[in-house]
Parts: structure tokens; sequence; C-alpha cells
DNA sequence: CAGCAAACTGGCAGCAACTGTCAATAAGGC
DNA sequence: GCCTTATTGACAGTTGCTGCCAGTTTGCTG
């Protein structure tokens, strides 16, 4: 989930410390300043050192938060606060539906500049950033299989089902969506999507 | 296909300019000697002056081969003589059968010492070989995702199924298949896993 | 078989991503 | 207001990877 899209407001409601007030609007301040590089000069045009540099932060703080310079796009601001959101949607009884919650609860996909949107270009676009989106996917779908397994479902099944769900339905209906233009809502896309899976029209 | 496990020697029965044959001892040559210093120190342990030199070739021309120290287990080394071992397995009327084709095409999985599966280690378990390996799925899901749409299903279907086959169902049954230890046969596994998606018993 | 164009290789220089270490600084409990 | 502890910045170093060019090998052609 937040691979694609990990840089919202939500769960704000929550009491945080001083220290996690101030990385998380740094955290979201390199976000914003790096998206905003890109749109000048691409991907690689433009350096860790930069970004470091007109976020006010020290490059080894970049990697300190980020990891690698794809980290931007799946680092989850809110993991480190603590605040799970895909566990709170997963209902393993209507996967259907939590992926719905999931989706929707992203964000609203009105508004080609909403921020939260705004690098799906280049994990779209970009071979190492949606590289490390796969990695995050790959993540997912081995904590889902875990759980379809705790359920009784047996380990062809659990695994084939966990990964259908994020790499077909998940990301191929994001993908497929931006490749429309993102006119059509996502939510269209996602019920197309599980329609093929669940067979039912 | 060749991604997971591309190292091998069928094909042999294409005539080849010496040129071509030299690259290609050398290609082998090189992913053999990789691999055993990968058995000895680890992936991130070697480095690829190091590969190079045991290998009796210039660091830059193992880029020119592999682009990637990931490209180890990524290239295909047939790919540059004009095999595609792929399309030839092929049938879109019969993805399931195609499917179970191409693996029984990448070797025999008894013995556990097989060239061809000695890599498998590393793609399971080394992140960015992994990751590599996605990478070549995602393509491979692209170029089906097109030939299923030519064939007239609609963009959704044809993402979705060409992605469940390819993460799901093929990557996924090599994975359990590791997992277990390489006991059973892989196509036991696969056979499985494609009756999750088709849902017959 | 000689000669030529093309493909291939090796060495060098350089960039940028990433990591370990350690001193300096800021935060939060007492 | 102090003292412990987490967090940051600066520095140096390693490694993956690329552009460039000069030297060599291959294989076609007259």
């Amino acid at each position: 989930m937040s691979q694609v899209a990990g840089r919202q407001q939500y769960a704000a409601h929550v009491a945080l410390t001083l220290r996690q007030r101030n990385r998380l609007s740094a955290i979201h301040r390199i976000m914003d300043t790096a998206i905003d590089l890109f749109d000048q000069r691409g991907y690689s045009g433009v350096t860790i050192e930069e970004i470091a540099a007109a976020s006010g932060v020290s490059p080894r703080t970049f990697y300190r938060y980020f990891g690698t310079k794809e980290g931007l796009f799946t680092a989850d601001p809110y993991a480190a606060v603590g605040v799970d959101l895909y566990t709170d949607q997963l209902d393993l009884d209507d996967l259907p539906g939590s992926l719905r919650r999931v989706i929707a609860l992203i964000g609203a996909p009105e508004g080609e500049d909403h921020t939260a949107w705004r690098g799906m270009r280049y994990v779209m676009e970009e071979p190492s950033v949606r590289a490390a989106v796969y990695a995050s996917l790959d993540r997912e779908a081995d904590r889902l299989t875990a759980l379809l397994r705790e359920r009784g479902a047996g380990p062809a099944k659990a695994r084939v089902t966990a990964r259908a769900y994020w790499f077909g339905v998940y990301f191929g209906s994001l993908e497929q969506w931006h490749l429309d233009g993102r006119t059509r809502p996502v939510l269209d896309y996602v019920d197309e999507a599980l329609t093929v899976l669940t067979g039912q029209a």
C-alpha cells in the first residue's frame, strides 16, 4: 500500500514527541523537495547530495531516513510512529474488500496534483524505483501468505493467492489506471481486476 | 524463465561464429566462477573486480556482458544468440501447459548440484538479486499482457492474468519448492499452484 | 590470401550511491 | 537546571557502474 503512495497526512491523532514530530516533518519536507527536483531534472539527474542540501539536511541523514534513493518512494513515514494502516483494514475472509479499503484509504484519486500521487509516475516509469516497490510488494505478499496459512490455507493456495493479489490486482490496477491517464477512478480498475481473479462478473 | 536459472546447455544445435562461441564460453566461465566465489564468501563479500580477475577478464568486459552484478542471474546467454526459448513454448490457449513446458525445459530438478540451479539460492535469499529477477518477471509479464490483448482479452484480464502467472504461479512455485528443500519435483508445485488459479482440483 | 571494416576488449578516469566512525548537539527524564 | 540518551553532521573510504579511446581480433571481400 504505502509503498506506492506512502506520503499521507492521515493519522495525525497519535501523540507524538517533539523528536518524532521533527523527524516526520523532515521526512515530508525531503520527499516533497525531492519530487520537485525530479520533476525538474529527472530522477537520475538529481543527486542525493542535492536533495539533502535543498532540504536543509545532511546527506548522511537522508540515508538514515530512507536507506536508499528509492526509499523515498517506499518509506512509510507512519511505520516509524507505529501506525500500521494496512493491518487495520485487513479481513482475511474478504480480501477483495480489504484491498478496496486500502486503496480508498490511500487518498482520493481525483486531482492530478494530490501530493500523495505525485510519486506514482516515478514508481511506474523509473526502473530502480519500480524494483524497490516490487520489493515492498514482496514483503507484503509474504506477510499475507503467513496470515493465510495461519487460517488453515495450504502453502500453495496461500502463496499464490497473496502474490496474485499484490502483484496482479493491486499493482496491476494502479498501473493500468496510470497508463490510462488517471481519468476514471482507481477503484473501477480494482473492481475489474478482482473479477478476473474471483471469476464472477 | 531464464531469469531464475538462465545458465543452460541446451540449444547447442545453433550455428555459431567464433566470436559468439568465445563470448558464450566466457559468459559461462564467468557465471561459474562467480557462483564459486559467492559460495565461498557470500554474495556481497565478492567484488566484481575479483570475479573478473578470477575469470581472466577485465572488469569492463564483465559489465559489457552482464550490465550489473545481478545481471549474472538474469542474463540469458542464448538471447545474445537469438534463441528465444520462451516464445517457442508459448501457447496462448493453454497457459498452464506453456508454463509447465518452460519449467520442464529449464532443467531436470533432480540433482542439487545441477549447474543450472546453483544460483537459485541467491535469487531467493539475496535481496538485490531477487529484485533483479522481479524486473525480469515484470518484462515477461508485460510481453504476455500484450500478447493476450492481441488475442482479444480486455486490459484488466490480460494484465492480471499475466502477472498472476509469472509472479504468483511461476515464482511462487519455485520459491515454495526452494523453501521445502528441493525434495519433491518442481512440477508438482507448479501443478498445485495452477489449480489455485484455475480453480479446478 | 591479403587487406579492410567492424566488432570486441582492456585500461583509465570519474561520478554517485552507500557505509562506518566519531565528535557535537539537541531532547526529555530527574 | 543537570545528565543520560537519542539524533545529527562531517569525514573518509569502498564499490558499483559509465564514458572514452586506443589496441586487438575476427570475419568478410576482392
